[in-house]
DNA sequence: ACGACGCACGTTATGTTATAACGTATCCAC
DNA sequence: GTGGATACGTTATAACATAACGTGCGTCGT
């Protein structure tokens, strides 16, 4: 078990200007691969995490797209895109705040997506390493367990809030 | 960045009997050390999710309690004593579930726990990893990151459930 | 003695996150 | 034209979590 390689991209989900990552190419590509569409209201739910640059709650999402549309949504109608664009790996939920995030990633096999959460600012960056996937295959692999959805969320200090106050 | 050893030790949290590794005795000190006490109410809280053996939500604590005590208790009572133990280093968190585990190992520095949560049977193995640590440090160092409570949980499948339907 | 403090617990109310269950419309294959 | 898959709408409820304030009790310093 020897790693081959570390891939690490990292992309602040900050205060930052909203490096968008995922296109409309992209998501129309992940969606129509599994034969869905990427319709309106798809594109207005992702289109909103992606200019947020953080991660937004399904609460969140469900007001602002109220306020957007004019007119009433349930939150399961959010829970159902959200569930959507989350297969398609188009975003992520954070599992310890109940946030999605988008993925700005293309996540290759072998790639384990690693969140660093700043508990100062509140700022989410992902990461991808293939040795963490495969420290925790090892892991799982002790004990006879299948690993098919690993989340690794590490909460912490950002390097900016360690440097000023 | 070399892993020095690899510590697995496996126990899985499924209908098994209970292994109570973690004693009144570990509990007792876990909280005096922190000049807290290891008062009744804390005392079944712990004992129900030690004779539960897999993860269990508040709100099932809470109906859990209110049967054996026989009169009313508030989510907020459970929760703070849930916030106490996880302190103490106790019990866990799942983040991935919203529930409570109890915890079997006294976790050394350096090593990060790790949870493989079987999605057919619903039973939860915790192992504790250096390497894994090392290697989310590694993640983390690279954006200038300081970790400080890493969070790993794996959905998959467990060996008894990739044996048999 | 007594006041200040910290811990533990009680109570009421509310906030936040997520799902169940069922109905409608559309498209497309057969 | 019926059956299946996708998408969306609606109502209701479940599950998880915290805020805010009050009570009792022991301990410590003066």
């Amino acid at each position: 078990m020897r790693r081959k390689n570390e891939r690490l991209s990292l992309d602040g989900h900050s205060a930052r200007p909203p490096a968008i990552a995922v296109t409309s190419d992209r998501a129309e590509r992940a969606l129509s691969q599994r034969g869905l569409q990427f319709t309106p209201l798809r594109r207005q739910i992702l289109d909103m995490l992606i200019e947020a640059g953080r991660p937004l709650g399904a609460y969140d999402l469900l007001a602002r797209q109220r306020e957007r549309a004019g007119k009433p949504f349930a939150p399961t109608q959010i829970y159902r895109v959200l569930d959507v664009l989350q297969a398609a790996g188009l975003i992520h939920r954070l599992a310890t705040q109940g946030t999605y995030v988008v993925c700005d990633h293309e996540h290759a096999a072998g790639e384990t997506p690693v969140f660093l959460v700043c508990g100062a600012c509140g700022s989410v960056a992902e990461a991808a390493s293939t040795a963490v996937e495969q420290e925790v295959e090892a892991v799982a692999a002790a004990s006879g367990f299948k690993p098919i959805h690993p989340v690794v969320e590490v909460e912490g200090r950002c390097a900016a809030c360690r440097a000023g106050p």
